[in-house]
DNA sequence: TTACTAAGTTAAGTATGCTTAACTTTTTCA
DNA sequence: TGAAAAAGTTAAGCATACTTAACTTAGTAA
């Protein structure tokens, strides 16, 4: 039987699957912020349920049955998300830990309510794809990460990270938002920085944050 | 610490109390359906924390500090139960469930803005009072059940029970709503039902839907 | 290749919130 | 009023999902 703990592992260990790393015990217990222990224990329990595919000291994968589990909770998480911020201008950085606990208490007719409300979409306000309701996973357009632009061209926000609250807040802030257009103006190869112009204004972004967006190019 | 199962353990004694009865082992074992067993072992818990008076066989009543939490969950529940009826147009029935689940993974801040939306309501779609964010409730109009009205009457619901999904749905096709207006054309004293007109068609009630339906005369 | 370190696992223990079964207290009603 | 029934409590046990501590395996670097 699927827990509302069993989701969180499954959608853990599809994320990090889907990074194109190996589901390890450490990364997964680090995602879910629980002991290695905790991981050992429950790849056990989600193995013998044939939710993934477990070999002790060699990593996890999701089966098909786990996957069609991890890909229903990362759905509802996506709409949730959008929903929160577009039916009530709820901001980017709030959504998150709303929709980590909505996800999981939240009957079929409600998600396809709040899917319909949306008019389907395909991708979250970070960009992120919406797994549909069969199961099927929208094309994530081409993208490139904000630290290998080149300089002089213009580019379109395609997709933001949306780890970490206090970014989000910060990208909120500068208008570097989904879909958002900026040129880029610089690259300093010292710190590994890159300067872009947003709405005319300047703006220096560290490493770091230049790493959160993903762009195409326009021009 | 409040935890998920205190909360709705303060919830139902709470609803109990309200309505007048003591908050008895076994009726709020039933409400929950746990058994009399984890509600005596919750009683001494919650007594310890200061949210229950507690005295063995003798029934439970709820503090300031446990009415506050009650009063919390009772205006989750509520606003949710408007927001998903008002925003997603979902179905009377199947939003005291969903709203079950819900009242326990909300942020203050999610509250506070599904209140606002609704521009922040005294009373949700059952008629039934949201207490307000400062722990006030707000006044209920003066009714009877439809179960005590007088034949030729004209009266307007203003309250109905909202513990049975079924009933719901039956009061939804019969247009027995919130504020609905209806005239008593007649009541039959070998079984307690009583006739009335809705929209210009008459409709029998039992006594036990009858009993489910507050209402407020008009003249 | 060995020895050290990092990563992973196992075992034992904990908290929460249930259950059933046995027992106690209270209520009822003849 | 007192015996039977109903209501409530206690005790023992269980499942889930964690923890820490001890141990095992894998990876790495001299």
């Amino acid at each position: 039987m699927s827990t509302i703990s069993k989701e969180n592992y499954l959608k853990a260990i599809f994320l990090q699957n889907h990074l194109g790393e190996s589901a390890s015990t450490s990364k997964v217990a680090n995602k879910l912020s629980v002991s290695n222990a905790a991981i050992s224990e429950m790849a056990k329990k989600l193995s013998q349920e044939g939710l993934i595919s477990y070999e002790k000291y060699r990593g996890m994968e999701l089966t098909t049955e786990g996957e069609k589990i991890a890909l229903r909770v990362l759905r509802r998480h996506r709409l949730w998300e959008s929903f929160l911020i577009k039916a009530l201008g709820m901001s980017w950085s709030e959504v998150h830990d709303e929709a980590e606990r909505l996800e999981h208490h939240s009957s079929d007719s409600l998600i396809d309510k709040i899917d319909e409300y949306l008019s389907f979409p395909d991708f979250d306000p970070h960009g992120e794809p919406i797994p549909k309701k069969n199961g099927t996973f929208p094309k994530t357009p081409k993208s490139i990460s904000l630290s290998e632009v080149q300089i002089g061209n213009t580019y379109q926000i395609v997709r933001v990270n949306d780890q970490n609250s206090e970014l989000m807040n910060y990208l909120t802030k500068n208008n570097l938002l989904l879909n958002s257009k900026l040129e880029v103006i610089d690259k300093l190869s010292f710190d590994n920085s890159v300067v872009v112009k947003v709405d005319n204004k300047k703006n220096s972004l560290s490493e770091k944050i230049s790493k959160s967006i993903f762009v195409k190019v326009l021009k």
